[in-house]
DNA sequence: AGTTAGCACTCCAATTATATGAGTGCTAAA
DNA sequence: TTTAGCACTCATATAATTGGAGTGCTAACT
């Protein structure tokens, strides 16, 4: 009976626009607007038609009788899926891309400096992962004797990262136990990942004891301590959240409440991270697809990062569903690249 | 010619009250209302005329004709100056301060643990400085080689946090000579504050360098580099930073903006928290008072802590003007001497 | 059959009017 | 010195009015 509920090329041409100039304006579209910036030459009474049939395949939306139109979640899917046409990055925002990530100070907060400037040229909320632990490289250990029977464990993984921990030993040891300790995890485990390590500690322990002498016992029981999993909660750092409060869509001042608490818990974020780094290449998110009633008006550019050809984190975007995915994607893309490659031992090695 | 333009005791009673109730209500006061909150029998003509000598006077003010007077900055000073009666922590508050800081596990990230502590209780923003760098003691240091003549330095300090930087050195050293190195150090360096290192490194260096052997000037070389002043930056602990947007009074959109972004860039925030680290026990910064425009609906409620006796942070509430001064001071004062307990080697000992 | 002009209709957003009431300052009497 | 009385001010809330942007439908046009 309706017309065409066909998606014609003509439809998507128009719903492009739309969309286009919804993400440029921030303001409903309406009939004669649409006509003007198409140069199909058609009527506004066309083009309603058109956008009548656009909003019951659900890619449209009026807030209200007399307001142009807006798209949805799934109208923002089909638009980045195959309606994108994304556009380079400027060089000037290139050449900043490659100056901040580039390896010159040892590295040092790297992670912080990618998501700073994922946020000051989006003008959004920029975020990165904390490369995960399991994935991670051994370098070194070191341990230090506390009282109490306590050790502080000190490792370095592969990107100089240190990290520590204490632990609480069954007896105390002397810092010469605790230097042939050392000397010994180091020989066998440096250079393997921490979850390697972990499951080879493990098999040493259920193996028959009898095999091993008394001090290499301590070792491995020592090491056990050192990398048992016990938070093995995953943690990101974002930037710029208050760039968010410029955008009308979500600065209701409840919205922005819960928005900045979610930020702050980092569960629901993290797991939706970690969703992200499942998958190879640009991920999205947009609005309601995420699931969390809280990031309904948001969506979330991610790309993973990876250190010697494992992912082992994910960086991102996020920003009001009305962003400029055109020119986030390639951004995030690149970011995620020029951060793997800093992050990498050898980049220029065979 | 204008009655009274003296601070009688009368008046000075109304005012106690008026700001009581402004507190807890947050809407300007009137004379009938004062009339009857006050049990001195007086009619609102009369409490008229005192209000416009307390307005002359520059305690209150009126945000239009007709509404009833608000307290000025100058009034809240003066409030918190000579009219307060605190009020002493209800039970389960305090007994959730001793929990949370009791010393138990180890004092892993107390400092986070207590800016959280700070802004659950009183439903606004809490910080809490990290302990003054230069003033914390050594406890042990350790050195390890890295490629291209670097060196990674770790140090422990003595409330078991761990710190650590990658220095350049002349040339490259072995892991036996650093070894060397960190016995040399820790012999004679330990249980001192790295500002007296720094300074006994800096004289070492100044004397004749023939003195000593070679081995001994590369380890006060090293040590030189390793406490090198870089970035002498504190840092703080901020949480509960949302909860201010609950408060109408700094909830524009604007202004909240500004004030998280004072946040994020830390250093105003910075610059107030050590002039409050200057004088001992409870400090109060209302409004205006703080000299930065961002601040001025707000008020900052600190208190010092000490390691050893020397004061080596702050901590305190941040939160709009209208605050209830005489439960967040007795808290914050407590919360300081109980942090400082905790952090402090033997609690018990003489 | 697809396209277009015309028209009645809807609904938001902005403006203006209108009341309401809380609170003040002043004056004059107690 | 205190108080009652009164005229005045101003913010807030509610309703009434208007303008315009945009739609859906129908009927005519290609």
């Amino acid at each position: 009976m309706s017309s065409a509920q066909v998606l014609n090329e003509r439809s998507l041409q128009l719903l492009k626009i739309l969309i286009e100039r919804y993400i440029s304006d921030g303001q409903p579209i309406g009939s004669r607007t649409l006509s003007k910036d198409s140069d199909l030459k058609l009527s506004p009474a066309t083009i309603r038609n058109v956008m009548a049939d656009l909003e019951d395949m659900g890619f449209l939306h009026s807030p209200h009788t007399s307001a142009g139109r807006i798209p949805t979640a799934s109208g923002y899917r089909l638009f980045v899926d195959s309606l994108l046409t994304v556009k380079p990055l400027e060089s000037n925002e290139l050449s900043r891309v490659h100056h901040e990530l580039s390896a010159r100070d040892g590295n040092k907060d790297i992670i912080g400096r990618a998501s700073r400037l994922l946020s000051e040229l989006t003008q959004m909320a920029g975020v990165v992962t904390l490369p995960k632990r399991e994935l991670v490289c051994l370098r070194h250990i070191e341990f230090l004797s506390l009282s109490n029977a306590r050790v502080l464990v000190i490792f370095v993984t592969n990107e100089q990262e240190v990290h520590n921990k204490i632990i609480q030993t069954t007896r105390a040891f002397s810092a010469a136990e605790l230097q042939q300790v050392g000397n010994y995890l180091n020989s066998i485990y440096s250079g393997h990942s921490l979850a390697a390590v972990r499951e080879s500690v493990f098999k040493e322990l259920q193996d028959d004891q009898q095999r091993i002498n008394q001090s290499l016992l301590d070792a491995v029981k020592i090491a056990q301590l050192a990398f048992e999993d016990e938070n093995p909660k995953e943690d990101y750092v974002l930037t710029g959240e208050t760039n968010l409060m410029e955008f009308s869509e979500l600065a209701g001042r409840d919205h922005l409440k819960k928005l900045f608490n979610a930020f702050n818990q980092k569960q629901d974020v993290i797991y939706l991270l970690d969703q992200c780094m499942k998958t190879s290449g640009v991920q999205i998110f947009i609005g309601e697809e995420s699931g969390y009633q809280v990031f309904d008006q948001c969506s979330l550019v991610t790309s993973s990062y990876h250190i010697s050809d494992k992912v082992v984190g994910v960086l991102g975007v996020i920003g009001p569903t009305r962003m400029a995915y055109e020119k986030i994607i390639p951004f995030v893309d690149i970011t995620a690249k020029l951060l793997s490659a800093a992050l990498n031992p050898n980049p220029t090695s065979p």
